[in-house]
DNA sequence: GTAAGGATTGGC
DNA sequence: CCAATCCTTACT
């Protein structure tokens, strides 16, 4: 199967996040277990305008890896508790990331890190080269339903009502 | 240095 | 409804 190249993320995340519903997440652990599962539900998350974006904060260790080009992974804790998965988008200097909300089987971005046991070490991990996450291409075009995003109710009208979440439908 | 709060979840 | 829990950010 194909590996999702720094190419694939390196465009509008607006444009990526229809064409990343129903991809294939692939995580391999260090016993060599290997889990797959398709993408079902995510969020997009763009630029320093959207008040809904860390990076709308400018630019700190926490986002300075959403100014990356696209192809790496965005991880960071939220309530102290629950480490959240993004993939970075756009070009060098376009804040971007896909939030990672739901896989087949694993509803919610606190479950998904969960499974995936994932931590800080995967801030910045490149997802081309990585030998423990990756995204496989498949040539299936999912049919998906689009709505707010969840949790950002500070953002304010315009970015809360955005219909920047993609959930397989 | 210190305080406030969050891209959530699970339990009461 | 509300606690858990800790890192990042912004400062009375």
């Amino acid at each position: 199967m194909k590996r999702l190249d720094s190419e694939f993320f390196e465009r509008d995340v607006l444009e990526i996040c229809p064409e990343l519903i129903g991809k294939v997440l692939v995580r391999k652990f260090n016993n060599d277990r290997i889990i797959r599962m398709k993408i079902t539900e995510i969020e997009a998350y763009r630029g320093e305008e959207d008040l809904a974006c860390h990076a709308s904060k400018g630019r700190t260790a926490r986002t300075e890896v959403m100014y990356h080009r696209g192809g790496v992974v965005y991880v960071y804790l939220v309530y102290g508790i629950h480490w959240m998965l993004n993939f970075v988008t756009g070009k060098e200097n376009e804040p971007q990331a896909v939030l990672i909300r739901s896989l087949e089987c694993c509803e919610g971005p606190g479950r998904v890190s969960k499974l995936l046991e994932l931590e800080k070490t995967f801030y910045g991990e490149n997802l081309e080269f990585s030998e423990r996450i990756w995204v496989e291409d498949n040539d299936f075009i999912i049919p998906y339903i689009t709505a707010p995003r969840i949790g950002i109710e500070y953002s304010g009208n315009i970015w809360k009502n955005k219909n920047w979440r993609y959930t397989i439908k």
